[in-house]
DNA sequence: CGAGGGGTTGTTTTT
DNA sequence: CAACCCCTCG
């Protein structure tokens, strides 16, 4: 058989891909320039992650080696579309690319390089219900669980912690600016955090804010580590930096400051992350630190229709920061944005909802439309609604699927068998047992934390009631524990088994549940290693029990969006509904008290806005009784006289 | 000491 | 509406 031989002309490279007649002037300019320092300023819906995709497709083809390409985003599934895309143009080099967010890439860089650190590299990820056990551990022990004064709540320790971390600024200051009520508790605030920290350590757990911390010492502290890590990864590009905050920014220079192959993208008009430590100054600050980055700005909307575009930016112009661009589009004048007031709450879900199905008979996809919200409890009486008229729609943001009890207890079976040191896991698990409370669940982890085999319970004391549940959770871990090198999916099964009658006896809706543990299953049977799947579990959880994030691809069953805001970060939709805009909810009474949150609220509002592509309606109740004060809200989002009357459309409603 | 009932509380936003 | 606390009974 002949072979056809193609002569390959390395002089100049032939590219696959027409990138010149495929991208606008400004997105060529920003993928061809991949060597030197660039600030690319792509405002909303200027195709951005085209821009991306193009540039590290262009790379490739270039010959750069794919495993050198470092691409920072705000979520892993962002990271995976976008590989999934550059694949697509010019195959599966593409998924080479290393790619996530910056606390999945610390984790990955602690466990190989952790050791500069005297890390082990085995250390677990904690998320905040974690943390939140191991506080109450602390405040038991400290005696500081009595509630004689008002003392903040594990959920509030947190914040302050994590703001102390993220704002870089002392735990004094923290509570003083914002936490002022709890002022006189501020040593005995300290003391749980000093203890937090050391508990961390001896159990080698690392919180979110660790892995920024572990990987920023790592990188500032340790040249040999650094040295190794600028040579593995050569070109960095770092999206949404807008709203990277203070540590973030000195790694994202700390990883591309040596060789200078770095690109960051952002908005600052899209920053909505400052409770996070979110400084808008790192992206307008980035020619400071490389006085001959090149600046190149994406303006051109490719998104919305021109009246959408015009409600946006006219309330842009209110903000008191200026913006260094201004987005124009060639789209057509299209729908204006709807204004929509209603009775009461109630009306308010009664609206979205009808109108949600008239659309649908007008042949829009319910994939293709969004309800935004500023905090998920605004959406509760629409779910209701939504349930009653069978509209089936998933919930982002809020609370997290692997928050239910059921899935918390299914994921503390199988931590214990991968790390039997972890205290909070076993309690977890022995409170579940009956005749087991917090007593002698603390003196059975005692005696078996320092056994030879912790899985052996011969040596601890129960009342009788409990012996038969010790044996049959003894003989789970056993069989776990031999499987333990298999796929995690077969330790899951072997949990759920076990599970099954204590979850038969704690809930009554135990069907439903179950379910819910068959979907963690189907996510699960995606990894291969046990360490793997918890570590991801903590650091990305899945959305809800249909979640496909794991795998990258979009859901294909038909259903609505309810999203937070933050949520809808980066995402697009036909049709666009932005509910609550009133006063004390959207902008937020926290926002209205201290002033200069003001602007981060009408910049949350301009990126629900710009989400829409050809209907865009914001509504709101004339009044709702609001629980946190006890008052009535009456009055509209200041937003939307900032829009103007010319850029809205009164809606009437009729019953 | 543990279990289960009942009342109270208070809710931004996320990795 | 769920998480938390407190109480009482077994």
């Amino acid at each position: 058989m002949a072979r056809i031989f193609k002569l390959d002309n390395s002089a100049s490279p032939e590219y696959q891909i027409d990138y010149d007649n495929l991208l606008n002037q400004q997105q060529l300019e920003a993928v061809k320039t991949f060597s030197g320092p660039v600030l690319c300023i792509a405002g909303a819906g200027s195709g951005k992650t085209r821009t991306l995709i193009y540039r590290v497709a262009r790379m490739i083809e270039t010959g750069i080696n794919p495993d050198g390409i470092l691409l920072l985003t705000f979520t892993r599934k962002a990271a995976r579309n976008m590989l999934n895309r550059v694949s697509e143009l010019i195959g599966e080099s593409g998924r080479r690319v290393a790619g996530g967010t910056y606390h999945s890439f610390a984790a990955m860089m602690l466990r190989q390089y952790g050791h500069y650190l005297d890390l082990r590299p085995n250390f677990s990820i904690i998320d905040e219900s974690d943390s939140g056990d191991i506080i109450n551990l602390i405040r038991a022990d400290l005696g500081l669980n009595r509630k004689e004064t008002r003392f903040p709540q594990k959920k509030t320790l947190l914040e302050i912690f994590s703001r102390h971390i993220n704002l870089e600024k002392p735990i004094e200051s923290i509570i003083s600016e914002h936490y002022q009520h709890f002022s006189e508790h501020t040593e005995d605030i300290k003391k749980i955090y000093r203890n937090f920290n050391e508990y961390k350590e001896n159990n080698f757990l690392l919180d979110y804010d660790d892995l920024l911390i572990y990987l920023l010492r790592l990188l500032r502290d340790k040249q040999d580590a650094r040295n190794t890590i600028n040579d593995r990864f050569r070109y960095v590009m770092a999206d949404e930096y807008q709203d990277t905050n203070g540590l973030q920014a000195r790694i994202t220079l700390l990883l591309g400051g040596t060789r200078r192959n770095i690109m960051v993208v952002g908005d600052d008009a899209q920053s909505i992350y400052s409770f996070r430590g979110a400084l808008i100054s790192n992206i307008i600050e980035f020619p400071r630190h490389f006085p001959d980055c090149s600046i190149i700005k994406l303006e051109r909307n490719y998104r919305s229709s021109s009246n959408i575009l015009g409600a946006a930016n006219s309330l842009m112009k209110h903000s008191r920061e200026g913006f260094a661009k201004t987005l124009f589009t060639l789209r057509e004048e299209g729908e204006k944005t709807a204004l929509v007031s209603c009775e009461d709450d109630e009306e308010q879900a009664l609206f979205v909802a009808a109108r949600i199905l008239e659309l649908r008979e007008q042949g829009v996809s319910l994939n293709q439309m969004a309800v935004l919200f500023r905090s998920s409890f605004h959406a509760y009486q629409l779910e209701l609604e939504l349930k009653r008229r069978n509209i089936p729609y998933v919930k982002w943001g809020g609370f997290k699927f692997l928050e239910s009890g059921h899935l918390k207890d299914i994921i503390a079976h199988m931590r214990v068998v991968q790390n039997p040191q972890d205290q909070v896991s076993w309690l977890r698990i022995l409170l579940l047992i009956e005749g087991i409370g917090t007593q002698s669940a603390t003196e059975i982890f005692n005696t078996i934390k320092n056994q030879t085999d912790p899985f052996d319970f011969s040596a601890c004391k129960v009342r009788p009631k409990a012996k038969e549940g010790l044996i049959a959770l003894k003989k789970f871990l056993r069989r776990a524990l031999e499987l333990a090198s298999e796929k995690p999916s077969k330790i899951l099964d072997l949990a759920a088994e076990y599970y099954f009658p204590i979850m038969k006896r704690h809930f009554d809706d135990y069907p439903r549940r179950m379910k819910d543990i068959d979907a963690l299953a189907v996510i699960c049977g995606r990894f291969s290693r046990l360490g793997e799947f918890l570590a991801e579990m903590a650091l990305e959880p899945p959305r809800d029990a249909s979640d496909n994030n794991l795998s990258g691809k979009d859901n294909d069953d038909e259903q609505l969006i309810l999203s937070t805001i933050h949520s809808a970060k980066g995402l697009e939709w036909h049709s666009v509904f932005i509910i609550q805009a009133l006063e004390g909810r959207f902008p937020s009474f926290n926002a209205i008290k201290a002033g200069e949150n003001l602007e981060e609220e009408r910049r949350l509002m301009y990126v629900a806005m710009t989400r829409a592509k050809q209907n865009l309606a914001i509504v709101h109740p004339k009044t709702v009784w609001d629980p946190s004060t006890g008052g009535l809200l009456f009055q509209p989002s200041r937003f939307i006289d900032e829009i103007g009357a010319e850029n809205l459309e009164k809606w009437e409603i009729s019953r």
